[in-house]
DNA sequence: ATGAAAGCGCTAACAT
DNA sequence: ATGTTAGCGCTTTCAT
């Protein structure tokens, strides 16, 4: 068995509530017997019952956290922000995949409530209204949403700003001086068509007009991204007027276009520049060094985090928290080098 | 406050007992309870807390794992099979991230202890014997060791067969013809050093010659690998004797090892082969559709769920269990398009 | 400065 | 077929 205040209680005389007095840091106890029951309790290797003391006090000062899937290097990020915020306050963290699945995903909330975790955060697959409402209601436990679902019904949530996101990328390639500006764009979601607003703001800014020979649709998603990039440049290529600039979807898209470039001649970034998002650790630093869009992974954790924090202090009454991170453009050679 | 036993119980005009038989599935209940019971149970969304019940039965149903990091592939593989093997048996999966540092580690440990999880699997960062003594000692809860790192101590581990790693790699290219096969090999580690063997074995068994001038050690590894992939290969380039076949360590160092050789003109796989390691799910769909080894996430996962299955079942005083996963081919254009 | 009693929500063992 | 009792390891409250 496992060593129990009571073992230490007995070992040393004392009652258990000494013990736990002392290890809660209580005041009303002599420096001796203190100091008499921390050396038992390291030489032992003491490690409290989270159930039991839960039990009595209502919180287990842990945090659940429910991502698709465990292997993205962005939300990687979100965790590790979550983490580091919630840790200073005495809080552990614990993390569930719902493998993209919706039925895992109701399976890993469950799991979360029993073991009563002391909120709950989620990037979710749901964009119901309905789940936001039941996930809100009738519990007490605070649940946070994170990330690019519609969010409308979410009390609580933090989300990156999208628009932001295709605005930073054309701007950028406007200042560098490209006057053609090709988006190989996302799919026709809200976040696709969100980011693509921000593209078009950011050319009618600088008084450019929005070209539709200049921006691809998404293509058969099965074949690949990497293929969907190249495909769309060979495309624009064939088109009159080639671009001097071109932004995508996804840093992968970015890689197959510059792929589809150089292998029609067009040096890169003297003749094209490229700029993809995502930020992604693998393709940004390849043959070409990818300027990308950094989605601010860790921010939005440590927002998140905090939105947690504060529903707890607050009995999770305190209406609505939304939180918006913008996105940081990281200048590299496909984009950014000399001229 | 939500919901416990009692309210349902006190609903009902029945015992708390008869309600927790009821869910628990004993049979001495009568139809008609039973469907009553449900009916509330569903209608009040109980769900019940595992730190009460866990006090009394002294499991949680619950299995920890740590995770050296939460953004790779590989790893969430690990973890997926192990999530599916253990759910069938009704235990969950919660995770935790040490992020690559042995401190967090170790405090990572002591919160699954305090959880108290049924078991712990740990993809460690710790290599010394002191470490796996300490985990399995004294505790009573299983401690499954999965990876790479040299477990002689541990008593439960499951690991990759990593000599077959490179024995397979190089076979195969032998089997597609080449005769001057170079080993971008990774770092003097203890699996840097077994793939190696591996790769010197499989050139033993074809009564080919082990050439010092076709292996590439690493080189400073800030520099990133893809650059060390590029520079290795060209540095195979600028000695005599040119390499048919090209095997690295991981696949971005392919990648690299790749875009060298085709900006020398070399076409791939007409003139040189290329395998590289990992499977790595971005890598492998680019340009040049990679051949690489997978090294059997999911498998070391469901082996690994497995042990701490048998281990929870048997007390945790079973002895030893080791299970070494093989490695596998995957066969791409890389290395296999027709000649 | 220290400790005794009660109880958190649940279930094992034993009544009825 | 249903209920009672006691107790898991801890902490809150109230003595001493």
């Amino acid at each position: 068995m496992r060593v129990r205040l009571k073992d230490i209680a007995k070992d040393l005389n004392l009652s258990k509530m000494t013990i736990s007095k002392v290890l809660r840091g209580q005041t009303d106890i002599s420096d001796a017997t203190k100091a008499r029951v921390m050396k038992r309790v390291k030489e032992l290797k003491y490690i409290p019952n989270i159930s039991a003391s839960s039990l009595r006090t209502g919180q287990t000062k842990t945090m659940g956290l429910i991502l698709p899937s465990i292997g993205r290097p962005y939300l990687a990020n979100v965790a590790a922000g979550i983490d580091q915020t919630v840790n200073v306050a005495g809080y552990s963290l614990i993390v569930c995949s719902s493998q993209d699945d919706i039925d895992c995903e109701q399976r890993q909330i469950e799991v979360f409530f029993s073991l009563q975790v002391d909120a709950l955060l989620i990037v979710s697959l749901q964009e119901t209204a309905a789940f936001f409402e039941q996930m809100q209601s009738s519990r007490r436990m605070p649940v946070i949403f994170v990330g690019d679902r519609p969010s409308r019904a979410a009390k609580s949530f933090v989300r990156v700003h999208e628009e932001e996101v295709g605005r930073i990328a054309c701007d950028h390639l406007i200042r560098r001086g490209c006057k053609r500006i090709a988006y190989i764009r996302g799919p026709r979601t809200a976040v696709g068509d969100m980011r693509s607003n921000g593209y078009r703001g950011a050319l009618s800014e600088y008084g450019l007009s929005v070209q539709p020979d200049l921006v691809v649709e998404s293509m058969s998603p099965e074949e690949g991204e990497y293929k969907h990039g190249y495909d769309a440049m060979v495309r624009l290529l064939g088109r009159s007027g080639r671009p001097d600039g071109v932004m995508t979807y996804t840093d992968m898209m970015a890689v197959g276009a510059m792929d589809a470039a150089s292998s029609h001649g067009i040096k890169i970034p003297e003749e094209m520049r490229f700029v993809g998002c995502g930020e992604d650790p693998l393709l940004c630093g390849m043959r070409f060094p990818l300027t990308s869009i950094d989605m601010g992974g860790r921010e939005v954790g440590q927002k998140a985090g905090r939105l947690a924090l504060r529903a707890i202090a607050s009995g999770n009454d305190s209406g609505t928290h939304r939180a918006l991170v913008k996105p940081k453009l990281v200048r590299r050679k496909s984009s950014d080098g000399l001229r």
